[in-house]
DNA sequence: ATCGAAGTTCGAAGATCCTCGTAGTACGGT
DNA sequence: ACCGTACTACGAGGATCTTCGAACTTCGAT
């Protein structure tokens, strides 16, 4: 139950940042975190089989996009805006806004 | 000497700017422009073959990423910057300002 | 009119990615 | 102790991506 590998803010890569929120599933979860932060991804509703959500929140957590902590059998997931912010000063906002 | 296809603003989908930007050789094409824009990719002195080369600048062009416009024998290519900041406000910023 | 330079098109090879099902682990509750 | 829930690990299939070389087109210059 230890806490999962998550990259250093100075290890996160632009081009990993951008590949995890180029898929329109990890782009849905990411929106969805922006409107409720700390939650179970599992409870989202995306249609999606749950090995296929482990393999998209991995990918989203290994780029350095949000931070997934274990509480009981669940994983909370939140975004990084902090360490996104300092990085790459309105990308995300950016990405939020988008209309499409 | 028909000028090439260009998605309209309106036509523009976040996930393929995403992706567009997402890899290393196209994230310097963009950095490139955005030092010098109006520019043969051409000469830049990135490390891939022509074929790669037009490979990369059409996946920037039809996402909306860059407007290629020929010229003689070259083909320049310039930022789509209006078109992203007022879809996106801040992405390219963000992309742009990124350390690594 | 011929030539070279700049780019494109068309495969093709190899890598990567997205998706899933199956089997398994970890935790909380009865 | 048992069961159900939430999730993971490990393939595998199929799609997409990156890269290239070879052959071709287009344009400007000689």
């Amino acid at each position: 139950m230890h806490t999962l590998p998550h990259p250093e803010r100075d290890e996160i890569r632009i081009a990993a940042v951008l590949h995890a929120l180029a898929d329109p599933v990890r782009l849905r979860i990411v929106r969805e975190l922006a409107r409720a932060d700390g939650v179970s991804c599992g409870s989202m509703g995306l249609g999606v089989s749950p090995s296929t959500l482990t393999h998209h929140v991995r990918t989203l957590r290994e780029a350095g996009v949000v931070r997934v902590q274990p509480r009981g059998t669940s994983r909370i997931s939140s975004l990084r805006r902090e360490d996104l912010d300092a990085l790459y000063p309105g990308l995300l906002d950016g990405v939020l806004a988008a209309p499409r």
